[in-house]
DNA sequence: TTCTTTTTGTATCGATTAGTATAAAAAGCT
DNA sequence: AGCTTTTTATACTAATCGATACAAAAAGAA
């Protein structure tokens, strides 16, 4: 019995075996849906097979159990709707990484077919499932370390004043990121998240 | 049958029947707890009579039912720990209104008997009750109006700049307050959360 | 005491939860 | 064909969910 890796078919050249009649990334866009949309353990077994067209044994012989499935659906997120994010921390100033994480925060809400706010952010803020709170907050945190040694860099570059304390701004960035993400779940339109962008960098530091 | 206010006992001056053996507003403050911690549904009914040390029919007879206990401990979480948003409210300038409410926020994360992070934030955010849901977002929503009637006041009064929006205003104010509330629950200490209140503020209209 | 009223503790309800046992179905290989 | 391997679908498990039925217990009133 070998463990295959989520999202890919087998590497052998010959198939064994009658072969699976669902496409896991598709499979696993369709529950990330779910869980982006009714949190880790607001989505039931039941609501994840639905949407995702197989039965309950397919889903765990391709993805683990529930807890599994979470893990790969965040891996997806975040190479997937979050991709942005990487990018933006490539841009040549600071100044232009932070405006592009915070509008395309903004830009997040406007797809109409994606549920609102973030899955990283509401996926699991409070529930009973202590290891998946502490699977997301590991992202939320990791998505912050990026964003520090980012800011770091463009200190020793001179690309932010002397003054500047490169974590507390990237602190102060991810807060309001996630706070769009909270107002985003609430009904905010992209319109109110990008006033919100523009509001919240003159807090930036002049260089 | 008679629905008795919650937290209050019988104003009847002659008690009749067997009196009840527990504190209705000390249960409503372990029952805030719970859900504080755990959200609305991480929190389960095991999990709140056994903190509220009562049980399972006393709960109902005395709150009604899981939901409605849920907004008795909304509307009791919002005139205890977060009475300090009403009295920043009242602050004479615009600038001090928006001050106390970020310093509030951050001050919330050092009470080492309270939960991180915000129970309006963190308690429904993605959820599968939808009613539950909704009673959160409501208020959270009636924040939001309450502050920006207190800047468009502000703006009247000549205590904002002629360019400054106070309904764009108020949204940033209350995205930054709920990404703190985020950051305070994915372990931020109250000295992180102090520094980027200064750093929002720096976004502040000079006036 | 006896009656009435309410709370209490226990034991349970049907529904739903995450997770599986089992066997039929569908493919390739020999 | 016959064999092997994997996925499929159905049906089921034990546990837990929110919510109650029921009767004993504890008070005042008559």
């Amino acid at each position: 019995m070998i463990y295959l890796p989520i999202g890919m078919k087998s590497e052998a050249t010959t198939q064994l075996g009658r072969p699976r009649a669902f496409d896991p990334e598709a499979a696993l866009d369709r529950a990330m849906h779910v869980f982006w949309g009714k949190g880790y353990e607001g989505a039931s077994l039941s609501n994840l097979t639905r949407a995702m067209r197989i039965n309950r044994p397919s889903l765990y012989a391709a993805f683990g159990n529930k807890e599994q499935l979470f893990g790969k659906v965040l891996d997806r997120y975040i190479s997937g709707p979050l991709a942005w994010f990487g990018k933006a921390l490539a841009a040549p100033k600071a100044r232009d990484v932070v405006e592009e994480i915070f509008f395309g925060t903004a830009r997040m809400g406007e797809s109409p077919s994606a549920p609102a706010g973030c899955l990283i952010v509401q996926g699991t803020l409070a529930c009973g499932s202590a290891s998946a709170r502490k699977e997301v907050a590991a992202r939320r945190e990791a998505a912050e370390v990026a964003l520090r040694r980012r800011l770091q860099r463009a200190k020793r570059e001179g690309d932010l004043p002397k003054n500047a304390d490169p974590a507390e701004l990237a602190h102060y960035v991810m807060t309001v990121v996630r706070g769009m993400a909270v107002q985003s779940a609430g009904g905010a339109s992209r319109g109110q998240l990008r006033r919100v962008a523009q509001i919240a960098l003159r807090a930036w530091p002049k260089g």
